[in-house]
RNA sequence: GCACCCGUAGCUCAGCUGGAUAGAGCACCGGACUUCGAAUCCGGGUGUCGCAGGUUCGAAUCCUGCCGGGUGUACCA
């Protein structure tokens, strides 16, 4: 934020500065201020300089010193500019710039790093969207922890969010999932019976199947639709789900069932309205979508000869109900496996007219488990576990969560069991919740001691000199730009090293420097400070779904 | 073959969309609790940023071509 007024000065200056003839316009929004990475580059740098004397072809330091003639007047802000290396201006703030900071944070309190740049458009996050076929895997609880902390980042960032489920209980997998669950039952009361082929082998099916006997003793025997065990299981799976999503804290606003795209007639619907447009045909008994009209190297198949659709047909139909139910912005978290789906998603509302860059598809990549540094096998078999429950059950749910967040989507995700369960030193969790809970220890020994907390308007903040005080309050300072960044760019990584950083700088600053003296005004100084590092941790873990204890 | 993603320290990964001397965690070694919680801190790094070109004041970052790994490329979802 601080950053951000030192770039108004900026841009003030070089308006100043084409006044005067200094420089022309052509420079403006090509410039940045930028944080150095060493010491003794100040607090903030420029490179506005060298991209002036390139595009006015002179001698950037010479630039440099006008230009930091012209900050060095703005004494509320700066306390001094430096031209350094081939021409970048470093500038230092003034103390108490930072120290400003402090009231700030704790006014606004649980708000600060919220902010409005989404300008309550809205958005509506797709995620999980898995067929009520078995529990959760792995993979479904990363994109879970990773949809779920999207849609928060973008929520206090002035979204209008709405978190959806999309799932499909028609189709081949559930009449397998059916038939399975009819084959344990007819094992379960001794009749005889044939395991599906490709049927689903899960300890699950069993439960359910024995949950029918409970329920219907042997009735069901010569029962030849599915529907009956395909209900049972479909509902029980389901509870599961959601079981699961309840405890890593997930809400959806809606599970949109793909049936309904049928019954309601969107799927003839698309299907004609691209058929006007001449872009699909019949061959081979099949509906075709002619997408290499649309740039795409071969045509795809939509309604197969069996007349039932493929699975584009209906992401298209969903997509386009989304659009038509006025949402701004439409995100989809897949998993990599799903990517063959995007081009033919956005192929197909473009061509309804509908606006593709609208859709923001976020691919995630693969999680594998690691125990004693191997890897672990993820079979359909039981022995070793693979569903979000039993990793829950092992390693707690703000472990889950920290660890799926720690890479970006893109990346492979190597989830560490045992890093993850060590209620130590090395567990980054623990490190930044620790943090917070020292701070709340700090606070309730100041309690015990009776010191006040004193109002900020009543400190003496130039006694935060420290460098470790002042390394604080400037990455506080940065939290708001984090946040809306990781929001913007749907990367709730950035937010987890953030946190680490910040809780890095508070156990150095910690072991350093005692906050509760005999020195009144300076521990009344630091006691400010130490509870808007409070707020700010508090915010950060919240914001992306993870919870601050208080004692650990 | 084609498309997308990845390739950075022993391992797992960041790197703010082009900046200065490339960072963190883990692992390993050595130190610090009569003092606000040691789930902490302090000290210890000789990396061809996969390779080769190109763009420019300046490249881990952008472009092209290779190499290696993952995923997809179905009338499966």
């Amino acid at each position: 934020m601080i950053r951000s007024q030192l770039k108004n000065v900026l841009d003030a200056c070089f308006e100043e500065g084409i006044t005067e003839g200094l420089w022309s316009d052509k420079a403006t929004g090509k410039f940045t201020v930028e944080l150095p990475k060493h010491e003794g580059q100040g607090d903030f740098s420029t490179n506005f300089a060298l991209v002036l004397a390139g595009i006015e072809k002179k001698n950037p330091r010479e630039i440099a010193g006008q230009i930091s003639a012209k900050l060095t007047k703005v004494t509320e802000l700066v306390e001094r500019v430096d031209v350094a290396g081939p021409g970048f201006v470093n500038v230092f703030v003034k103390p108490q710039v930072w120290c400003a900071l402090i009231p700030q944070i704790l006014d606004t309190a649980e708000q600060f790093g919220t902010s409005d740049v989404g300008a309550r458009r809205k958005v509506i996050v797709e995620f999980v969207s898995a067929n009520p076929t078995g529990p959760l895997s792995i993979g479904h609880g990363r994109q879970a922890v990773l949809g779920d902390s999207i849609a928060r980042l973008l929520e206090v960032t002035g979204h209008d969010v709405f978190r959806e489920y999309y799932y499909n209980d028609a189709g081949r997998q559930m009449r397998v999932l059916g038939e399975s669950t009819r084959a344990r039952y007819l094992e379960l009361i001794g009749a005889p019976f044939e395991f599906p082929e490709d049927g689903y082998q899960g300890e699950y099916i069993i439960d359910i199947a024995k949950s029918l006997v409970e329920e219907h003793g042997d009735s069901l025997k010569d029962y030849q639709d599915v529907s009956p065990f395909k209900k049972q299981a479909e509902q029980f799976i389901f509870n599961d789900i959601s079981g699961t999503l309840a405890r890593m804290g997930i809400k959806f606003d809606n599970y949109y069932n793909e049936q309904s795209l049928y019954t309601d007639g969107h799927i003839d619907d698309v299907v004609n309205e691209l058929r006007q447009k001449g872009l699909v045909y019949e061959k081979d008994n099949a509906t075709w979508f002619k997408t290499t009209d649309l740039g795409q190297e071969q045509d795809r198949v939509i309604i197969k000869s069996s007349g039932e659709p493929t699975y584009r047909l209906p992401d298209i139909a969903y997509h386009r109900e989304k659009f038509r139910r006025n949402f701004d912005w439409l995100i989809d978290i897949f998993g990599s496996d799903h990517i063959a789906t995007v081009p033919d998603v956005l192929s197909g509302v473009s061509a309804l007219g509908y606006d593709p860059s609208k859709v923001t598809v976020v691919l995630h990549q693969f999680v594998t488990l690691t125990r004693d540094g191997k890897q672990v096998k993820m079979s359909t078999r039981k022995a070793n576990f693979v569903t979000v429950d039993e990793l829950i059950d092992e390693v707690g749910v703000d472990p889950v969560r920290f660890f799926f967040m720690m890479r970006k989507a893109d990346s492979q995700l190597e989830f560490d069991l045992d890093l993850a369960t060590k209620q130590s030193q090395e567990n980054p969790v623990y490190y930044v919740q620790y943090g917070f809970a020292r701070l709340c220890a700090i606070l309730r020994q100041a309690e015990e001691k009776g010191v006040a907390i004193p109002d900020f308007s009543d400190v003496d903040s130039s006694l935060l000199v420290e460098p470790e005080e002042l390394n604080l309050l400037k990455t506080m300072s940065g939290f708001p730009q984090v946040i809306e960044s990781s929001a913007l760019d749907l990367a709730p990584h950035k937010v987890i090293f953030y946190l680490m950083e910040l809780a890095g700088q508070l156990h150095s600053y910690y072991n350093k420097h005692k906050v509760l003296t005999d020195n009144v005004p300076l521990s009344g100084a630091r006691l400010c400070l130490i509870r808007a590092i409070q707020v700010v941790l508090k915010n950060g873990l919240n914001m992306v779904g993870i919870s601050a204890p208080e004692r650990m």
